[in-house]
DNA sequence: TCCCAGGACTACT
DNA sequence: AGTAGTCCTGGG
């Protein structure tokens, strides 16, 4: 997908491979809401806007943002035409495929998003929203963008020392002490972005599992979201549902059968599927 | 009041 | 090795 540097800011021309709505509304992300004009939330520690025009989605941030910065976050380097068209050859796939058109698989950064989803066990979308926005407003920088107040999500070094008691305000229950132990093994070294990053999926994902609070789905989705393990094929429960449905597989081998039917591309399948799920529950009851 | 929500841990067999 | 119970919290 072709993105041009236009005024201060990017340009995407329309393409039915880009939906700003969708992208940002199918689960993978927290921080971003909905607008008149499109849409708009913290990354990177800027404040960025989608709007939607006639001719195509013009990005803009607080201060500047970098080219591959906002071309990476969009993945804007894979090919989701060809992507769509390989997994349509899935039948069942194919509906949820035309639904989603448009979703991309944000690349986000590491550290917020081993966070976020730390949160997001055995919790709902808005309360994970709310948890995560207070988060960032008790310990991120404050920017204020056209008489709005944001925050940035903090980085590490700005949450040493804290205990679970200052996280007493988020209202986080038993997983505080998760967030806890997932910073102190990011702060000592323990849990490394750049080599995370250089690792196969597999590998990757085990070591994300020595964090207290992250198994196997909130690790799958710290290596889909941040580190671009497109093979990762997060399970939530509905996910488990649809696959013991749709495709008769047991919860065992719902992982392996991902492989098999969605290869390389098994976390965009996913993200269809939830989508799809998410708006026509139909595959809801047991 | 009880039950559940985009899981994971712990303590049992 | 595999699996129930349990865990914070807020909303229905």
């Amino acid at each position: 997908m072709e993105i041009k540097a236009y005024k201060n800011g990017f340009f995407i021309e329309n393409n039915k491979y880009f939906d700003p709505y969708k992208t940002f509304d199918c689960g993978q992300c927290f921080r971003f809401k909905k607008t008149e004009k499109g849409i708009i939330g913290v990354a990177f520690g800027r404040v960025i806007t989608i709007e939607e025009e006639k001719s195509g989605c013009y990005i803009y941030g607080n201060s500047s943002l970098g080219f591959d910065v906002i071309k990476s976050f969009l993945d804007c380097e894979n090919k989701y035409d060809e992507i769509e068209e390989f997994l349509k050859n899935d039948e069942i796939m194919a509906p949820a495929l035309s639904f989603g058109c448009g979703i991309r698989i944000l690349k986000q950064e590491f550290f917020e998003t081993l966070i976020s989803f730390i949160i997001s066990q055995q919790n709902n979308i808005p309360r994970i929203t709310k948890t995560v926005e207070k988060f960032s407003e008790l310990f991120g920088d404050k920017i204020e963008y056209k008489g709005e107040i944001f925050h940035t999500f903090p980085r590490a070094e700005q949450l040493k020392d804290i205990t679970v008691f200052d996280l007493e305000p988020l209202r986080c229950g038993y997983r505080a002490s998760y967030i806890i132990d997932a910073i102190e093994k990011v702060l000592s070294g323990e849990i490394d972005f750049s080599s995370l990053k250089s690792m196969d999926y597999i590998t990757a994902k085990n070591r994300l599992l020595t964090i207290k609070g992250v198994g196997s789905k909130v690790a799958d989705c710290i290596c889909l979201f941040s580190l671009g393990q497109f093979s990762a094929f997060p399970t939530d429960t509905w996910i488990k549902k649809a696959m013991q449905q749709l495709y008769s597989v047991p919860e065992k081998e719902i992982l392996q059968k991902s492989q098999t039917l969605f290869g390389e591309y098994s976390g965009i399948a996913q993200q269809f599927l939830f989508y799809y799920l998410r708006y026509n529950k139909k595959v809801h009851k047991s």
